[in-house]
DNA sequence: TTGTGTTATTTGTTATAACAAACAACATGC
DNA sequence: GCATGTTGTTTGTTATAACAAATAACACAA
């Protein structure tokens, strides 16, 4: 044994399809695409700096997970959620996130309650700083926290599956509900209820989380049931803004 | 407007890709593939007479719905489960598809419940006949008509994918557990209180009806956790046998 | 015999080009 | 003027070849 193995890692081989497909998935999450935009393969290959092949195959992953649409042609859209899709997610949702943090309750740590308080003074800090897209960020790292804390992967994949698919619409919530500070009290309660192990209790409250801003969402639905973003500036532009090539 | 609108019907487009993918998932389900056996693209395209794009497109779409492994060197294996595995997927199982079936029982009308009698009583006749290819089929059907009339379409992707991520496995359960008619029982009552509109007792039978053929395949493990096949003789070829050419 | 370096083979990844379907713009004919 | 056919452009699909990483087989030296 010589002197590599204690100070060199291991080298990770990153594709390149891996790192578009990671890319799309941020991008999707804080609400960069516009919702009902196309991805168009040729122009994402030159944004990224590649040929279009590792793009197709990062795009075509997005599509078989549900992630995107597909439209005429097999084109892959970003969906636009009408109130009738949205409400459908929410019952999965809180039926697989009330069942992770049922169980999280029932195998959480102290430590690991302290962490989440401490993502939770983060968030309530980021809120009166206005800065919204790193609230987001950390909310999410909140909501994954619990859930991960009931040790069952699958369940924890498929969670991550619905907030994607969610994605293109979760930033609406951010100027005028999460300002409000709606939310916070329900997250608050569900890790007091974990931190005493009340699983239903805790179930409940992400639970009232989770509809309370799912019936924000469906507030902001026009007549023919699209939800548009709240904010009165114009639509961002389509196609993989903020997206830096890799 | 001439005859031809009349005689005449859509001319659906399907790529190379999509027929592959359909033929990978339904092998897949019917126990074609070896657990954890390595699908190869090149063998693949020439099983199926293509190049091996349209192939790596199919594979590579199984993976990102999380119902073929990854592998070393980013290879494609077909997941061989175990203990754990199986119980969480049971978990999330009972969740969804309890679920499904209580709304279902609050929407089903009567003529549904007949058409679910008539599939009822056709997998009575497969066992009877020793049918047992097509009893898988029938049965499958059996439970998705039920989760179809909860008129929820993502929650019945989500499901129709935990059945994906079970395929290899499934038909573990037909040589011994299935021709003991263990699970027709709670399929009849099932159907009975749907038929009465009693969501939970649905919901209960179903879950009862998971949880029976979950613990019987988890009674197959070995010591190791893995679950093996039943059945006294060798296992089946690896790779795509009776995948016929497109 | 065992450890090590070399070579051949396997197999996923990427770029590129040819292809085909859909759509839009335009021109043509009644 | 409106319907219809034509052409050009856009864009996803497929085949192919070159590439790169991992593995296995082998040869050679200590």
């Amino acid at each position: 044994m010589n002197l590599a193995d204690q100070s060199l890692s291991r080298i990770a081989r990153e594709p390149l399809w891996d790192r578009a497909h990671g890319q799309l998935r941020e991008a999707l999450l804080a609400g960069r695409f516009e919702p009902g935009s196309a991805l168009v393969l040729r122009q994402l290959a030159e944004t990224f700096g590649t040929s279009i092949t590792p793009v197709r195959d990062a795009v075509s992953r997005l599509v078989a997970q549900g992630v995107l649409d597909q439209g005429p042609r097999n084109s892959a859209l970003v969906p636009d959620l009408r109130s009738s899709a949205l409400t459908d997610l929410m019952v999965v949702r809180t039926e697989l996130e009330g069942r992770a943090t049922r169980e999280a309750a029932a195998k959480a740590a102290a430590a690991d309650v302290v962490a989440l308080e401490g993502l939770l003074a983060d968030m309530r800090r980021m809120i009166a700083q206005r800065q919204l897209d790193t609230y987001l960020d950390i909310h999410r790292r909140f909501h994954f926290g619990i859930y991960a804390l009931a040790g069952i992967p699958i369940l924890l994949e498929m969670i991550e599956n619905l907030w994607l698919r969610c994605g293109p619409i979760l930033s609406f919530v951010v100027p005028e509900y999460v300002v409000s500070l709606k939310g916070t009290d329900h997250h608050q309660a569900a890790l007091d209820a974990i931190r005493v192990k009340d699983g239903a209790g805790a179930e409940a409250e992400i639970v009232a989380d989770i509809e309370e801003a799912g019936s924000y969402l469906l507030s902001l639905a026009d007549p023919s049931g699209r939800i548009r973003r709240p904010g009165r500036e114009g639509a961002r532009n389509a196609n993989a803004p903020g997206v830096a090539a890799p």
